[in-house]
DNA sequence: TTTATTTAATCCGGGATCGGAAATAAAGCG
DNA sequence: CGCTTTATTTCCGATCCCGGATTAAATAAA
């Protein structure tokens, strides 16, 4: 049970109201106040103590009221896009992609490495990791030290509380603090979280959750993974370590357990198809999906009854999922939505047969094909999310 | 996002106290002090205001300290027994059995009505109620006047926030407001929770999870259910509704869509032998479990066989949970563990083989077969909770 | 141009909260 | 019986939120 203080009061109720701003873009402050339900003396103390520490704007134009009303004008406030900068980054197992982001989650630059660093040892991904943070922040016209913190997106199980790497396709150790290793070599404050999560609060900031408080997103990569947005915030479990899907089980075979992402990972997909050189290279380069996808198309039927297969799997999992959590909408993300059709139609067939009766119609599914960029940007909002909550400089009222 | 005032404030920290009070049993207020990690100001101003307020009692014996020791003697205060009185159930189809409890949650009276109310009109089903929560009053030395709140569990889809059973094996009607329903007929402030959160949250407060703030429980009855502990709360989904596992689909079998329920459920289990008279009486009569473990004993072929599959489908669906929610501890409870050693054997190595290598030894499996009893007890923990943090009487400081 | 009206934002005072320092209470010790 | 020790309470200052009065900044009307 945690304990409340005065000081405990007013950091909630500045997180409340930044995060108003952000999310509506200018507003002014009786809409504030009114979406808060918070004073509108309150209001004026807490934005005047934003604006004092910089991390919110005046801007006088943009009343959006009907054009001649009476009164004193709105004063419009927002978010100072340049209050901070933070580094956000995709780590997957055939490429890296960096975004850097300022204070808002805008974009100012992008870089993206199509480099295979699966099961490197961990020296040659961190030196890779960090080069493409140094460039990228390069690129976007920046120094390091403008960088106020880095947020890593990571498949596997990574507990973000203590910033270890519990395990993960691309490493083969297990149990790496690789969050202070990070932040070592970047002397930048350095946060690590599951990609599942980044791109859930991508979802939430920028995408198709805007809206909702209560949400579950299911990404479809090389690992299956999970994010559960509670109340709008990211649920992680007892000691925030991150959910990963393809660990589930899906029932007995022949051989023994029968394990979800021996069904619907991307390595099962793929391994139906080999031999075959060019499409060797293909996924070793990391484009196995596109490439998949052009032989369902071309009417390659392993390939086919595998999609099919992993849609089933997927489908079944998802209605488990609904039956746990009952969201009001489940976003389905990642490679494997490249297989089209084939993988499209049994996953919402086997859904549809799976969901339990009495939550039909309660969840809505979601499907999105957004690029790395914006798993990218889900990390950069991570790590800001943190910024908002911390105290920063006043803690004491304004002088 | 909630706002903060110094109400709320004030609020949180009383909870803690009073809820420190309560798991420690008598207590001092510096031990308080150090454990809630308020100041020992606050706690004095807050155990004043709860003494003021009749919710908690002095006792000036029972210094545990060292003998003899120099300074002045702490006062011990607990929680005062007859501060509140609730009435806790357990609504099953079979039976239904009401305890009345104190403030502190001791149970004052039980009372246990073997009947079969499955599938009676609402009407018959309320009048039931009506009459076991009258009984089990006066049996307390009670009138309904003395009785703070009424709690109810119940199996199936319960929305605890609205008070409506969405769907429940016990009536033949969904979305029924039977919150309110009871409430008028009792003038008690009555509540509804899953009998699985019920029986979660006994363990928390009186059982298996005292020490724990994270844990999960498994309910293997009629209705397989399950209850989320969360930071010393119980997690219900978005919207507040229970989770029932027996809409878990475990996979798909030649007929199509194989859901745990089929598997693992009561029926299941007893559906597996008919015909013979005894036996369906015995069913009919709710004691179908405890006689189905005679017969295992006496090597029943088909009984024990259905046993090991539902304890296979049980242990993968455990192992599911925890990938999910990685709880330090499962505990399972329910008739079903009646089974005996071929169940739970099975469930076992079901489980072992199912849960992910990576997550071994996170969770403990625990098993218990406790009595109806204490699932009344819970749910009189579900209704003591909502008084501990209600606002009581005196919401400005003490005159 | 000046004055009224309207709406937004701020200022001021009241009430509540927590916490630290000092005072008080209640024991044992010598 | 005074001294020491420990627990609890009292007093006081700082912070926070909120309601009401006040000031600010615009439009509409005179």
């Amino acid at each position: 049970m945690k304990t409340a203080d005065p000081e405990l009061m007013r950091a909630i109720n500045r997180l409340s109201v930044l995060d108003t701003i952000r999310r509506h873009g200018a507003i002014s402050r009786v809409e504030i106040s009114e979406r808060t339900e918070l004073s509108t003396t309150t209001v004026s103390a807490i934005t005047a103590s934003l604006l004092d520490d910089g991390l919110i704007l005046t801007r006088h134009e943009g009343d959006i009221r009907n054009e001649a009303v009476r009164g004193r004008p709105r004063v419009m406030l927002e978010v100072n896009p340049d209050a901070a900068r933070v580094v956000g980054a995709k780590i997957a197992a055939s490429r890296m992609v960096f975004v850097v982001a300022n204070f808002r989650g805008d974009v100012l630059s992008t870089l993206t490495l199509p480099i295979r660093i699966d099961r490197q040892p961990i020296a040659v991904i961190a030196d890779l990791v960090e080069d493409g943070v140094r460039r990228c922040v390069v690129d976007a016209g920046l120094s390091l030290e403008d960088v106020d913190s880095v947020c890593l997106g990571l498949p596997g199980v990574i507990e973000h509380r203590t910033g270890h790497i519990r395990s993960s396709p691309i490493f083969r150790e297990t149990n790496i603090d690789f969050a202070a290793e990070m932040t070592a070599r970047l002397s930048t404050p350095t946060i690590i979280e599951s990609d599942a999560h980044a791109i859930t609060l991508a979802h939430h900031w920028f995408g198709k959750a805007r809206e909702l408080e209560d949400m579950v997103l299911i990404s479809l990569e090389q690992t299956l993974g999970l994010g559960v947005l509670h109340r709008n915030r990211l649920f992680r479990g007892a000691g925030g370590l991150s959910h990963n899907l393809g660990d589930l089980v899906l029932g007995m075979g022949a051989q023994g357990i029968v394990r979800l992402s021996s069904q619907a990972g991307e390595s099962a997909i793929l391994g139906e198809k080999q031999a075959d050189g060019r499409f060797a290279e293909a996924v070793r380069l990391g484009r196995g999906m596109t490439h998949v996808q052009a032989l369902i198309q071309a009417d390659d039927d392993r390939l086919i009854a595998a999609a099919v297969r992993a849609g089933e799997a997927v489908g079944i999992t998802i209605a488990n999922i609904v039956t746990l959590f009952a969201p009001p909408r489940v976003i389905l993300v990642g490679s494997s939505l490249a297989l089209g059709e084939p993988f499209l139609n049994s996953l919402r067939d086997a859904y549809a047969l799976a969901v339990p009766p009495s939550l039909k119609g309660v969840s809505e599914l979601v499907f999105d094909d957004s690029t790395d960029d914006f798993w990218a940007q889900g990390a950069a909002a991570v790590a800001l999310y943190e910024l908002y909550e911390s105290p920063w400089s006043t803690t004491g009222p304004a002088l």
